[in-house]
Formats: structure tokens, C-alpha cells, sequence
RNA sequence: GGCUAUGUAGCUCAGCCGGUUAGAGCACGGCACUCAUAAUGCCGGGGUCGGUGGUUCGAGCCCACCCAUAGCCA
């Protein structure tokens, strides 16, 4: 298959509070896509943001007593965090809220107007008097004009689900101030939608033939064409957190024109942190974003987003870019909403579960592996059934598939010297070939998001296994020397069954996946034409590896914690909206303490947001540092040092070195490490520490704490040797 | 209220263009095995396919209406 060339988002969450388990639904499927493309052999570039602007973030900020900008910087750390503890490797994650963002929304706008595709008229609204500001439909509360409950929202009622105006409220007050609010004019800016109505209609069939959307997403849609397209009101007056308009002050784009212009933003950075690096390869954005481009090199942009959230992707989104000459999205991927329980996530059940509070009880793994069983191509709902959760990760995952291993690699040991046979006779070659065959489908089946098919067929394939090792009853033949070749086969054939499964568990369970068969079997799963041959005459490790079964007192743990992780939160009503939601429009409770810091940067292009990840270095910068290859000589614990494990490094000319690393909380067992290359800068001025001198820094991936991954080199790399 | 979806064994789901006694996994019961993290293998019980009516030689699958659930309604 020719290789593709995809730009791949998720959608933004919003910077108002923490990530939960219904973001996490769609960062994972998205994971899994993105993980599954490389694996097929596709360049695959997966970028994401937070969505920061907009008015629930002014009015928290305001709350906190910090500035907007403080306040998502803060959260922009804990989001980067949690999602990439899960697994979920973006590329690059920016924030709607920076000088690049700001630039090409501007230029977006300024197109379209250049295009006549603006109006402007006045709008009638509701105002707060009191706090000096117009009121969106979420901050006005009031009487239910139809079945009068009190305290409703003021787009419709959750008692009696009838929709209306805020202005037929009964004795409507303001959420901010507890004002009575006036009605008040003002002139708003409008993107001509119906200008774009035949450019959608034709858009829209086009990606429904060619499997970029789904065929009820477009027949949702068409309620809208039914109606006429009418013009969408893109701004808000002042005070809001936003970008001004350009000549309308006082006037800002409403959050949802620069949420998606994100997308594109955080990928531009992405590019030019790519270049920076990679002259010779450069990532060039405009062939993913330029209209004109983009169809030449044939590139391709994929959202996934949740059902909520459609209209936004699929009318607005591609009018704008249209409209701007920009390219228009491949594919927009829709899934439902995730429950738990088979109800949706509520606080007082301790159903709404945060990420972090996931990550304190339960492996990331577990939780990708239980929605992979769900996930399909379609817009259903998903429950987190929590029993079943257990269930069916300790019976597929260790119960089939680890077991394969587990109950095979020591015969290996005992009897070959742990290595696997060199060649397998006809049968065993047969069903090797035939399990390889059929869970090549896996790849397929993956691309058109249809996970639950593709863990379907590899429990199926892994009972195969476990059944082909009983009937052949290993333990038996071990008991016959005259036996020991037949031995030899079964086990061989057991494990590349194993293998087979890691290859395709791998988009699905990475971090489990890689580590089980990098221990084992000494290899890395990311190819799934790896999958092609199998595995002979190589030494294998002694089976170590546990991955442990879910304890069913964990989840327990988990959900008394989510009860309590409300209790500090009760700040106010800032917004409710949907909760359950799990696409961008998120509010749920605050539990992110921002430190004060300072405003924004001075825009000079960088990324805003002030964090590290994303300045932008030149490669002069980079050629300053010494990276080398270093052996690990000894490695121990530091006495008096919960978090610093001692290195002795082989540095080949540079001689020895001995370098302090604070990597104790990921690596408990530190002569394992022995006889494994590091990467580590050797130009790093040496530092005097309380334990004594440390000549360098050994790099690793991951957040900190316990996610830490030491940074491994082929084989061909010798101590010493420079990295570039 | 309108629209789009969803509703199949205790649980989570699969059922291609309507076609013989409706499938899987988990859970449950029995047997076997002891290599393996009480893991695995074999056998079994369990469903009027949300309801009602209709089309058809034949419907879980098509049509109508109803009920429940979810989301959206610029």
C-alpha cells in the first residue's frame, strides 16, 4: 500500500478543568488510529491543543484572582501530563491562546471578509447591568417558563427538557452578579454560511462516499440545509478572553472561530520545531493546509471528535477554511459518549472520574484495552461497565494472551538454553502463516476505527493458542526425553502466537505490549509487517515481565477517590453545561491550582503559554550539546536519596562517568540496568552534589516520577558514540 | 417539541444484500489438566432479538406507530 501523509487531531479540550475518563474515550481512539497508520506504514502527524479562550475561563480566572493566561497555563500542564501518562503521543500540544494561532485566525477572518463572506448587525441580548458585560445563555438562570422549576438554565430546562430563550425566563437573574438582566443591542460580525451551502452539500457527499464521514452524521445534517443556512454570529463584545477582531475594538472572535484554527496552529509550530531539528526533512505546512498544496501532495487532515460537536466540524469548520483557500478536512470521525455504570458520569456516584484519579489507582493500559472492546465505527454510546472492566481485561489480556508467554518461556529455558527452534515443520508453519493471515485484517479493521473487531479477532486467535498448547500438553512431552524436539516446536510456535498478538496489541496496549515482548523476546512492535514471519532461532529472556491482573479493590479506591476530589471544588456555579460531555465544551470540577505566574510572553511567535516544551531553539542551539551513547557500567541507590539512582557510565574515549539521575521512582530495581546503553549529555558542566559529583544527565522520556523511560539505541550504537 | 442515532442472553457486544434449530466473550454449572499470575481446554444451562401492527413463501434485519436512552437544535 502506498504510504500516506495524515495530519490527525483530537479535539481540543477545554482549558477550564481536568482531563476525565470522556476525554480520554476519544484521545484514545484517536491514539490507537494514529499508532495503528504508523504501524501500517503511513507518516502519520498527530497534533492537539487546549481550548482556552471564551468567557467560563475569564470568569474563573476572575474567581482565582489570576490572569486568563495564568490560569491555562496551569491547566495546560496537568492536560499535557495526564494525556501523555495514558499513552497518548501527540506530537505536539499547543493552546489556542498563541501569537500563531492568534496570525492565522486573523488571516482566516481577513479572507473572508476579503471574500464578502462577512456582515455585521445588531443583536439584541441580554446584559448583565451590574457586572458591565453581555450574558451567553449558560450564565442566565430563572424560572422555567413551561413546567417552573427554578434556577434553569437559560437555553432550556433540565427538568422538563423544553428549549427556549433566555427571555422567557420568569424573574431571570445573572449567574455572575445575581442582577436582574436587561435586554441590551450591539452589533455583532456574521460569517455568511449560505454562501457555502452548495460548496458543504457537494463536501459533504464527497466524504460520505469516500468514508470520511459517517453516513447519520451527514443525514443529521441535512436538517440544516432543510432550514437554510443561516449566517453564524462569530464575535463577542468585550469583556471577553479571545482575540479582538482586527479594526473592531471592543469586538473579540467567539471561542469556537479560533478553537479549530487551533488544529492548524499547534501543527504549524509542530512544523517549525520539525524543521528546526530536521532541516533536512522538513515538514512543510503548507502541504497539509494550503488548498492548492495539499491536493498536489495528496496529504490528508483527519479530526475525530464526539457527537456533540458535529456542526461546528462539518459546516463551519470547512466553510471557514474554504473560504480562506485553505484545504478542507479528509475525515471527521464521530464517536458517542461514554458512560459508566450505564449512566452517565455523575459526581455523587464517583462515576465522573478524572484521569489523574484514574492514574493514581489503575495502569493506563487496562483502561485503552476495555474501550478498544467497544469502539466501533459508529456514534453509540460506550459504557464503562466497571465489572466487566475487570473482567474481560484479566481474562483477555493476562488471562489469553500474557499466558501464552507465561506458560511456555520456561520450558525454552529449561531444556534449549533459551532459545527458540530454528525452523517449524509443515503444521506448525501452516498455523503460524494461517494466524499471522487472518489477524493481518487487524489492519484494516483498526484504519476504519473499528477496534472492538480487531480485539475480537485476537482473543479469538488467542484462544487458538491457548487451546493448540493444551492439545499438544507441553508439560507432558517435557516429561519424554525422546520428546524434546516436539517440546521445542510447540513452545516456539507458542510464543511467536504471543508475538503475533503484541504486534497488533501494540496500538491498542503500547506501553504493555512494548514492555512485555521487549523483555521477552527482545523486540520492538513497530511494524505490523513484522508479523509476517515468525520469530526462530533467536534467545529469548526469562519470562519476568508480570503484568499484573486489575484488583478489584482499585476501582473501589478510584471511585471513593472521584467522590472526594469534589468536595474542595464546590466553587460556584461558573458554568454546568453538559458534563458528561466528552468533547471540547467541558466544565467539570476545579481541581487545577494554577500558581501565580506571569503574563503573557511578548508575542514574537513563539507559543504562548510559557512552558518549555515549545520554545523554538535553532539548530546552533542544538549542535551545542553533546549528546552521547554511554554504557551502564553499575547502577544502584543512592543512600539518603529517595530519588536519585547512582550511574556509572562507559563513555568510550570520554572514559568514565559517573552521573545522579532522579530516576528511582521509575526504575526500583537498578541492576537491571547494567550492560544497557543511555543516552546522556556529556557537556553539561559537572555539579557538585550532597552525595558527590555529577558528570551529565541521562535523558529520558515521560513526565516525571514514576513515567520515566530511559531512551534506548539500536544494536550498532557503542558507548561513546555521539548522537546527532 | 424537531432531528439523528441507539435498544439482541445476567453483563458488554456481533449478526453481511431479509432465508435452515439467533452467535461470541465475560459471568454461571459440570468435567479435564496442572505448564501458567486459581491461568487453560472441553461440555452445558440461559434469549417470544424494546413494544404493537403491517409487507413477505419467509423478518432481529424492510414499513408505520409507540416506548425508553443519548446527543444536537447556529
Amino acid at each position: 500500500m502506498k504510504s500516506r501523509e495524515i495530519l490527525v487531531t483530537n479535539a481540543l479540550p477545554y482549558a477550564n478543568g481536568p482531563i476525565h475518563l470522556g476525554h480520554m474515550l476519544e484521545n484514545i481512539q484517536t491514539d490507537i488510529w494514529v499508532r495503528a497508520m504508523r504501524m501500517a506504514g503511513h507518516e502519520v502527524h498527530y497534533v492537539c491543543a487546549d481550548d482556552a479562550h471564551g468567557t467560563s475561563i475569564m470568569l474563573r480566572a476572575e474567581k482565582e484572582g489570576i490572569t486568563p493566561q495564568a490560569l491555562i497555563a496551569g491547566v495546560l500542564e496537568q492536560h499535557r501530563r495526564d494525556l501523555s501518562e495514558f499513552g497518548v503521543a501527540h506530537d505536539w500540544y499547543s493552546t489556542t491562546d498563541s501569537e500563531s494561532n492568534r496570525a492565522l485566525t486573523y488571516r482566516i477572518w481577513k479572507a473572508l471578509v476579503a471574500g464578502g463572506h462577512t456582515e455585521s448587525k445588531p443583536v439584541k441580548q441580554l446584559y448583565d447591568p451590574v457586572k458591565d458585560m453581555f450574558l451567553p445563555d449558560r450564565f442566565i438562570k430563572g424560572e422555567c417558563p413551561n413546567c417552573h422549576s427554578k434556577d434553569q438554565y437559560g437555553d432550556s430546562c433540565e427538568v422538563c427538557g423544553k428549549t427556549y430563550n433566555p427571555t422567557d425566563l420568569i424573574e431571570p437573574y445573572s449567574v455572575v452578579s445575581g442582577a436582574k438582566p436587561v435586554e441590551k443591542e450591539s452589533t455583532h460580525f456574521f460569517v455568511k454560511l449560505a454562501d457555502f451551502d452548495a460548496m458543504l452539500q457537494a463536501w459533504l457527499k464527497e466524504r460520505e462516499r469516500e468514508g470520511g464521514l459517517q453516513s447519520e452524521v451527514v443525514n443529521k445534517l441535512q436538517e440544516w440545509f432543510a432550514d437554510g443556512l443561516r449566517s453564524w454570529d462569530v464575535s463577542r463584545d468585550a469583556p471577553y478572553f479571545g482575540f479582538e477582531i482586527p479594526d473592531q475594538p471592543g469586538k473579540f472572535f467567539y471561542v469556537w472561530v479560533d478553537a479549530p484554527i487551533g488544529y492548524l496552529s499547534s501543527f504549524r509550530d509542530y512544523c517549525a520545531a520539525w524543521n528546526a531539528r530536521r532541516p533536512d526533512t522538513p515538514l512543510r505546512f503548507e502541504d497539509f493546509v494550503e488548498r492548492d498544496d495539499a491536493e498536489r501532495m495528496g496529504t490528508e487532515m483527519v479530526h475525530f471528535i464526539g457527537k456533540d460537536i458535529i456542526y461546528f466540524h462539518t459546516l463551519f469548520w470547512p466553510a471557514m477554511l474554504h473560504g480562506a483557500r485553505l484545504r478542507t478536512p479528509t475525515a471527521v470521525h464521530v464517536h458517542g459518549f461514554m458512560t459508566v455504570d450505564g449512566a452517565k458520569m455523575s459526581k455523587s456516584r464517583g462515576t465522573f472520574i478524572n484521569a489523574r484519579t484514574y492514574l493514581d489507582h489503575l495502569d493506563p493500559d487496562y483502561l485503552r484495552y476495555y474501550l478498544a472492546t467497544l469502539l466501533g465505527p459508529t456514534l453509540a454510546d460506550l459504557d464503562l461497565d466497571l465489572k466487566a472492566f475487570e473482567d474481560r481485561v484479566n481474562s483477555h489480556v493476562v488471562g489469553k494472551w500474557v499466558n501464552i508467554a507465561s506458560r511456555t518461556a520456561g520450558f525454552v529455558h529449561k531444556f534449549f538454553g533459551g532459545k527458540l527452534a530454528d525452523a517449524l515443520p509443515p503444521e506448525e508453519a501452516r498455523r503460524y502463516a494461517s494466524a499471522a493471515e487472518r489477524l493481518s485484517a487487524c489492519a484494516a479493521m483498526f484504519e476504519a476505527r473499528d477496534y472492538a473487531a480487531a480485539t475480537r479477532l485476537i482473543v479469538e486467535v488467542a484462544d487458538e493458542a491457548n487451546g493448540y498448547v493444551a492439545e499438544k500438553a507441553p508439560w507432558l512431552l517435557a516429561k519424554d526425553e525422546s520428546r524434546r524436539a516436539e517440546l521445542h516446536v510447540v513452545c516456539t510456535l507458542a510464543l511467536n502466537y504471543f508475538r503475533l498478538l503484541a504486534i497488533y496489541l501494540a496500538p491498542i496496549i503500547p506501553t504493555m505490549a512494548g514492555r512485555v515482548a521487549g523483555g521477552l523476546l527482545g523486540t520492538t512492535l513497530c511494524d505490523f509487517r513484522d508479523a509476517d514471519a515468525p520469530l526462530l532461532g533467536r534467545e529469548i529472556q526469562p519470562f519476568t515481565t508480570r503484568i499484573d491482573r486489575i484488583d478489584p479493590k482499585k476501582i473501589e479506591a478510584m471511585i471513593e477517590a472521584s467522590k472526594e476530589s469534589l468536595k474542595p471544588a464546590e466553587a460556584g456555579p461558573v458554568v454546568a453545561g453538559a458534563a458528561a460531555a466528552a468533547g471540547s465544551t467541558v466544565t467539570s470540577a476545579a481541581t487545577s491550582k494554577s500558581s501565580p505566574s506571569d503574563p503573557r510572553p511578548a508575542g514574537d511567535g513563539t507559543k504562548a503559554g510559557a512552558d518549555s516544551a515549545a520554545s523554538i531553539i535553532s539548530i546552533d542551539d542544538f549542535a551545542k550539546l553533546d549528546l552521547r551513547i554511554g554504557k551502564v557500567l553499575a547502577c544502584e541507590f543512592v543512600d539518603g536519596s529517595d530519588k536519585l539512582l547512582r550511574f556509572e557510565l562507559d563513555a568510550g574515549e570520554l572514559g568514565t562517568r559517573q552521573i545522579f539521575s532522579g530516576i528511582r521512582a521509575a526504575y526500583d530495581d537498578p541492576p537491571k540496568l547494567v550492560g544497557r546503553n543511555v543516552v546522556f549529555i556529556a557537556n553539561l558542566a559537572p555539579r557538585k552534589m550532597r552525595f558527590g559529583v555529577s558528570e551529565g544527565m541521562i535523558l529520558s522520556a515521560g513526565s516525571g516520577g514514576a513515567d520515566l523511560h530511559l531512551l534506548d539505541a539500536d544494536p550498532g550504537a557503542t558507548p561513546g558514540m555521539p548522537v546527532k
